[in-house]
DNA sequence: AAAGCTGTTTGACAATTATCAAGAGGCCGC
DNA sequence: GCGGCCTCTTGATAATTGTCAAACAGCTTT
């Protein structure tokens, strides 16, 4: 991997408060490589050989069951995934799919579980980083089991309205059909559940949703800290 | 505390590799309660003050939104929940309520960060059950998006099927109103549910659920290791 | 035994969500 | 420019799930 990739990971909370030493030597059989869009990292029910980190571009997690597939989260630079089942050496419970083209860094499983054996601060950052994706795993839960699914889209767009920097207009990320599968509905759905909000100021145009009623949106929304913000 | 419940708590996997002074030093502080059931042990947005440890019992583990209710898990003994709430110090994210007389031990938040402060076997264990944790709230998730309700009972029918040891009965151990809150539909939903079962051979009387048709029950409920197997 | 309580079931109906089919619009290669 | 391909949308319809009201069963209390 490139030298000049190693601070963009060191930043990342997960590796800031290891002793240098460790740090090299779980990236030094590391590798950093790219993706194209639309390819498949990981399948679930395979054992965990890597840790992976998105460094640029994004990766989605889903899962099959029965034949159906849904999506469970959108990773964005810089985060991990799959930590878990790192952790435990355990199958993958979800599949991983480039949705841009991404450079994702690959750190095998045992260099990570080995130096977090002897590195109390790394130890504790994993702590913390399991934590918050337990959090934000209860609060998906949360999320879809008792909201509607036009309310999951009006915090979906309030969140990223939040994100984006409150000015009105939002821009989705990823293509509609992937935003259905994440709010856990059809994008027939999707489109219907965009129009029954266009009383409350939210239109359409392609990837760009204009909010013009915000207070309007949040009052059917609801929005509820201990569902909807990430990372706590 | 009673000093002969000591041991049943150093059987928990979480405490079972700690040094012998430090689970001293987390149980000294700690006190063990008994509580009837249908007590509300937490409420989500509290401040995490107290890991629990259902000794005894049982607790129904809840959360709000926009005025409904779900249950999003239920723990029974030896167990601890709200785990990831204490290591962060930050707000449950759902609330706790005992199902049966149950006695609970609490120990102080600061205690047990304390201690993984300093014990590396203790910071290893804590890992590998947030891991567990997470992967169960994972599969939650699936189970949730992308089953009907009556597929996640037949599901939950087959699970404990297995634990209870593949006699052709089930025993409910919790009442119908709080398993259709766990399976994401209304009561009155998870009687036409058990109905719509009874063709694969599910007779109910009561609490007691016979399985006569397992295979049949099987075939309809596609049961995926990825998604129901608990604990791993 | 009657009354009252709780949990569960049933029926009728409404809301939500999914499915299937078709159409609209944008984008690319030729 | 034109066809083909893709995503997204719309319409019609069906399946799933929820709501409301009432009945029922098993309890305990009186």
């Amino acid at each position: 991997m490139r030298p000049d990739d190693l601070p963009v990971i060191r930043e990342l909370e997960l590796f800031a408060g290891m002793a240098g030493d460790n740090f090299e030597e779980v990236m030094r059989p590391a590798y950093l490589q790219r993706f194209p869009p639309q390819v498949e990292l990981i399948a679930e029910g395979d054992t965990a050989d890597f840790l992976h980190v998105v460094v640029e571009g994004s990766v989605e997690l889903f899962a099959h069951d029965n034949g159906r597939e849904t999506t469970l989260a959108i990773i964005h630079p810089v985060a991990t995934f799959i930590l878990a089942a790192v952790l435990r050496d355990a199958p993958y419970l979800m599949s991983a799919r480039t949705l841009a083209p991404s450079r994702i860094l690959m750190i095998p499983s045992e260099n990570v579980r080995a130096v977090f054996e002897r590195d109390a601060e790394f130890a504790r950052s994993i702590v913390q980083e399991l934590s918050i994706r337990y959090r934000d795993m209860a609060k998906s839960l949360k999320n879809q089991k008792l909201r509607t699914s036009v309310e999951r889209l009006a915090n979906y767009l309030l969140r990223e309205y939040e994100e984006q920097g409150t000015t009105g207009i939002v821009n989705l990320a990823i293509d509609k059909k992937t935003l259905a599968a994440l709010l856990g509905m059809t994008p027939e759905n999707l489109s219907r559940a965009f129009n029954t909000l266009a009383p409350y100021g939210v239109i359409v145009d392609g990837a760009k949703i204009s909010l013009t009623k915000v207070p309007d949106l949040r009052q059917l929304a609801k929005p509820n800290p201990l569902t909807d913000d990430p990372g706590t």
